[in-house]
DNA sequence: AAAGAAGTTGACTAGTCAGTTAAGTAATGC
DNA sequence: GCATTACTTAACTGACTAGTCAACTTCTTT
């Protein structure tokens, strides 16, 4: 037997990483336990059903994004150096997904929240908090930049839903473009919107 | 019989309505024949694939639109008198699509276009082509605004761009958090982007 | 009215779907 | 070492999947 359900890891890696590349919809039971080398019988071991193992694969991978937007979003990092940290980390992961699946793929939340929206409650409101949550890393650092008087805008709240919509939506047109370009702007558009006084060239 | 296909127009109209409110993966060819009282065989008559059926339901739904965002985005209405208009009519459509399927929708070709983007080459591409129609009334609008000064946002075609990230991008979170509100912000959002002066209360 | 075209019907594939089951093996606790 | 638990295996449901088909009806054309 393997230590501490290796087999359990690779279902949540593989879920995650079949339904971000295709869709919850396309992708079957069937194909993560092909990928993953692993019985169906073993699926059901762990997961009580497709939807169960989808919300244990996103919230897997929220938890290990999370130390690396902690990293990002630091107080020992200026406010305008952490977004623009943010949008290379957006940019750079997107180009390392497009190479590797030969596509564009999005934000794996937003996309799965998305398609499931209507049909399952329970992915739904899981993918709305954990939207909510990366909002909120934008939201101190507007307020931060704002106090230190880099950035102008008047409501860093309500800015930082703004912007989060337009993150989402350029990365979904990214993924309907299959094209990266459409990711390039993002961050002089993000400071444009704050006001943000250029620090850096 | 009736008359030059009411059954096919039946069927695009369907399909349109049941991917629109669920998703594309989870609506079958049984359930929108089932829906529209037709059987299968005629479907196929009609549509070659599930998938053609789509691209011809969503095809009809933009044929459909055309006219009202033409009469929206009018030469004869004031710039920004227009994209007034195109936030009341994406809050109207929203607010009735809502009432009549119990959940916020959102945008239906951003919606398909997303789930099918890396699978289905032929929805994808006309989901990009419908999104960027659409782009272009809102980027003569700005132009339109800026030329007669009552807008100051220096390149129109950009601003289109992210404009129109940001409405799917709001469209896409109005879906997953099934919550109008977030749809309420859009006008003073756009117009304090493309740097409006109000023109009205 | 005759013939061909257009549309309809419902039964039919052949495969896939999520999920189950029973019998097995391996690790752990005592 | 014995029992309990954790996990694996592979075959199995029964419902559903996209798509086919041949016989049928109805319309249009002449």
């Amino acid at each position: 037997m393997k230590k501490t359900s290796e087999t359990k890891e690779k279902l949540l890696q593989v879920g995650f990483d079949l339904i971000w590349d295709n869709s919850y919809g396309s992708v079957s039971v069937d194909d993560i336990c092909k990928r993953a080398g692993i019985n169906k019988g073993s699926f059901y071991h762990f997961f009580p059903s497709k939807a169960d193992l989808v919300v244990a694969a996103y919230e897997e991978a929220w938890k290990e994004t999370r130390p690396e937007l902690d990293r990002i979003f630091s107080s020992q990092v200026a406010p305008l150096e952490r977004i623009h940290l943010l949008c290379r980390h957006i940019y750079d992961m997107q180009k390392q997904t497009a190479e590797k699946y030969g596509h564009v793929c999005g934000c794996p939340f937003a996309s799965v929240g998305s398609e499931t929206a209507t049909q399952d409650e329970k992915i739904r409101v899981m993918m709305e908090h954990l939207m909510n949550a990366k909002r909120k890393y934008m939201e101190s650092a507007i307020a931060d930049a704002v106090r230190e008087g880099s950035a102008t805008t008047k409501d860093p709240v309500m800015a930082s839903f703004t912007l989060q919509s337009l993150i989402l939506g350029m990365l979904l047109e990214a993924r309907v473009q299959n094209d990266l370009k459409v990711l390039e702007g993002m961050e002089a558009t993000i400071m444009d919107y704050i006001g943000a006084k250029t620090v850096s060239a």
